[in-house]
DNA sequence: ACCTGAACACCGTTCAAGT
DNA sequence: ACCTGAACACCGTTCAAGT
């Protein structure tokens, strides 16, 4: 917990903190998420596999780092692909679902310790729940960008945000978790999957008039 | 895997292959997916930790029993919901997302069995498949349908499914995952989230003049 | 045919001890 | 201040042995 707060932390090999997060991430990309273990991430680290317990308290502490991360991250690649639409909230809440999606097929190492089952408590992290939150938040304030200029019909803006968040959410489980594998329709690529999912739901909010 | 095609095995207590799943159930339900061990699902049910051998080959074979029951399970409570509506294409489209979310809700141990991290080739297994495979296909004959009353745009309905699915799935994911924890508008109950949630997307498929 | 106990190679975590 | 080794209570899985 304080141990976190420490801006560099010196081993006999460098920084053993942000060693033993970026060998958490490449277990966890390679193996999966039940890979994951304490004594691994230290092993691949070169210390014994009590040496991460002067860093982290516990495994859950290790994830919940790895998640804040995770959500930072996303929170940033967000702002960055609606950055190209500053006049047009409607593309900018449209991008955001499919930066959303883009994040978690190119990061999905961090997306399954942000989402996957709550080993024990990185969902209750006050920390973790405010970069989770911030996230939210860039896709709340799209849809009450296009509400505002009449893009998207009027109503509560978080039920639709909610809705918003299942279709990408869901749609990049699905893709991490390999359900689905292949486009519907031969010849089309990744992106033209993102795009088509998001507009179905992107149909369903908008006003008639911007059809 | 020989062994689960039997009817019924006997041990001295009953039949232990169901009391072993039901001990399965049981542990998801009150200590989530990671708390599950062959271990003590075997102590649960009273017999030594290398019994379930003699029934299944190992922990993934014994999670991926739980997972085809699991959308067997889905496929009867969707096929029951629409039911409802024999002469109403556009309400069993709904129905069914709906029917999909109170799946998920009820039988939540179940739901991250099947669509949880697969620990080792559920996804891969056969019978597991052909049950997702038969679920998902009452979502595209739903959406078929519509289409051919002209209900719903005509377009790829396999594209349409896929986000059907992924926003049932993701809203399903971050309920039983307490990422949502409240309705976005007081005084709502459950059920009138998901019909929120659902008819965003319903509204984006369907034609103009079915309003 | 079904079940058990010992055994093996792993875990997470704690703690006294080393530098 | 940081790291280690031994120790404890767990796992999954195998296998020879019991009834």
């Amino acid at each position: 917990m304080q141990a976190q707060k420490k801006k560099t932390i010196r081993y006999h090999h460098g920084d053993l903190q942000n060693a033993l997060i970026a060998a958490t991430l490449d277990l966890i990309t390679e193996q999966g998420n039940e890979a994951f273990t304490i004594r691994e991430v230290a092993r691949r680290a070169g210390v014994s596999h009590t040496a991460p317990y002067r860093h982290f308290t516990d495994k859950a502490a290790l994830l919940a780092v790895v998640a804040r991360q995770g959500f930072d991250m996303l929170v940033e690649h967000l702002l960055t692909r609606i950055a190209n639409f500053p006049d047009d909230p409607l593309m900018r809440f449209k991008y955001s679902g499919i930066a959303y999606i883009e994040f978690a097929v190119d990061h999905p190492a961090h997306y399954r310790v942000m989402f996957g089952p709550d080993k024990s408590g990185s969902r209750e992290n006050a920390a973790v729940r405010k970069s989770a939150d911030t996230a939210f938040q860039i896709l709340l304030d799209c849809i009450e960008a296009c509400q505002a200029g009449g893009l998207i019909r009027p109503g509560n803006s978080m039920e639709m945000a909610l809705s918003a968040w299942s279709m990408v959410h869901g749609f990049s489980m699905l893709l991490i978790d390999r359900f689905v594998r292949e486009t519907p329709t031969p010849g089309q690529d990744l992106a033209d999957m993102m795009s088509l999912v998001t507009d179905s739901l992107y149909f369903g909010l908008k006003t008639e008039k911007t059809d």
